[in-house]
DNA sequence: TAGATTGTTAATCGATTAACAATC
DNA sequence: TAGATTGTTAATCGATTAACAATC
């Protein structure tokens, strides 16, 4: 499906999380305003940066002032869907999936884990942070019947393209995925990718280039 | 220290990797050519962007054909570091550290997390994957014997500052952080943040946007 | 009032994409 | 040879930053 509606910057998106943050803590201290330039310094970013992207959650600040910390705290939280729990299955109950199954921090961030799903019997029907691990043949039936909508992928890479087709099948709109591989779905499927591999990367010729020279 | 050697981009740092696995791939059924065009296709990248990347692992290939599998292979390997180990320490082995120290796989990415530290007496002195936890105060010590450069933060927010400040004193280069948290550091420090809130708004608000017109 | 901070419009910067000659 | 693919140079695009009037 064709549409113009103009998405928000990726690299905006992820920056919110951080001023969500920033917020939270201005918050719990009572403070009533905060500026851009506040919430920029604490990240190391530029103010006016901050500016641009906290707009995109409609708050107007007061010139002089900056911004109701409470306003911007629940802009934020709505904007980034943060009061609305999403639920989602996950794939793949092995040391990944542990950490996020373990992990009680998603919740907070609108994602909620309801159950995990594992082809490994040994896996099955243990309970991780109160969340049960299901045979993996349970997850159409469940996903359907539960209208489940965001899947998390923590198999091998080599199972991943597989539970990718189910959770399609399964009509899952939303793909987390771990495994560090391209899937293939639908156009009306999303997929974001995590990959460890890309941010070593990033990390590791740094400090190769900054070792050169020091 | 001021320079002006021209860093690489970091978008194109983490599209390396998944060239990586495609040429792997390619090599381990015997191909011996692959053309931009080919990995782009793999991954639903443009060819063009393909092979502005992969010209950065200073490769000449060969109009008409492409590029050798076996010598692209090589020069990414070589251009990622994948081939010589870095060692690095973790600290914090709640779930998340379990799950790195778990996964094998960074030793084929030229990480290889050497040993774990974390506070709690009732986590110290077991075993992870073959990776002794020792209590934390033992860090800055082994760290300065073992030459150790690379840092892994999975602790929870509030003691990551002072994990990072240990690394510092350390002597550590680079630090990987998986706490959501802006980590404050001398300039000569590389911080490379995994920031699982920031990957999730994106999906969370593709999701949303979807959804209101399907 | 003077000064700080906002929102908006314009300029800059860097990354992506297109165009195309070179070449096997 | 014709066609495919490279590497390079130029154009486009989008994101970041700067400039500045408005305002409390």
């Amino acid at each position: 499906m064709k549409t113009n509606i103009k998405s928000y910057p990726d690299a905006a998106l992820k920056r919110l999380p951080l001023y969500y943050n920033v917020v939270c803590e201005a918050k719990e201290r009572g403070k009533n305003y905060i500026s851009a330039q506040f919430i920029a310094d604490k990240l190391a970013l530029k103010g006016i940066q901050v500016r641009k992207d906290i707009s995109l959650t409609g708050i107007i600040g007061k010139p002089r002032v900056g911004y109701k910390v409470e306003e911007l705290f629940l802009k934020l939280q709505h904007f980034l869907g943060y009061n609305n729990q999403t639920e989602a299955f996950l794939v793949g109950a092995g040391y990944l999936g542990y950490a996020l199954l373990g992990y009680s921090g998603f919740e907070k961030l609108g994602l909620k884990i309801v159950a995990a799903f594992d082809l490994n019997p040994n896996k099955q029907n243990i309970k991780i942070n109160g969340k049960v691990v299901f045979p993996l043949n349970r997850f159409k039936n469940l996903a359907l019947r539960m209208k489940i909508k965001v899947g998390v992928i923590t198999v091998p890479e080599n199972n991943a393209q597989e539970v990718a087709d189910l959770m399609v099948e399964s009509n899952i709109r939303g793909i987390w995925n771990f495994a560090s591989l391209k899937l293939n779905v639908p156009d009306n499927v999303i997929v974001q990718n995590v990959n460890l591999a890309s941010d070593l990367s990033v990390l590791i010729k740094k400090l190769e280039e900054s070792a050169s020279f020091n």
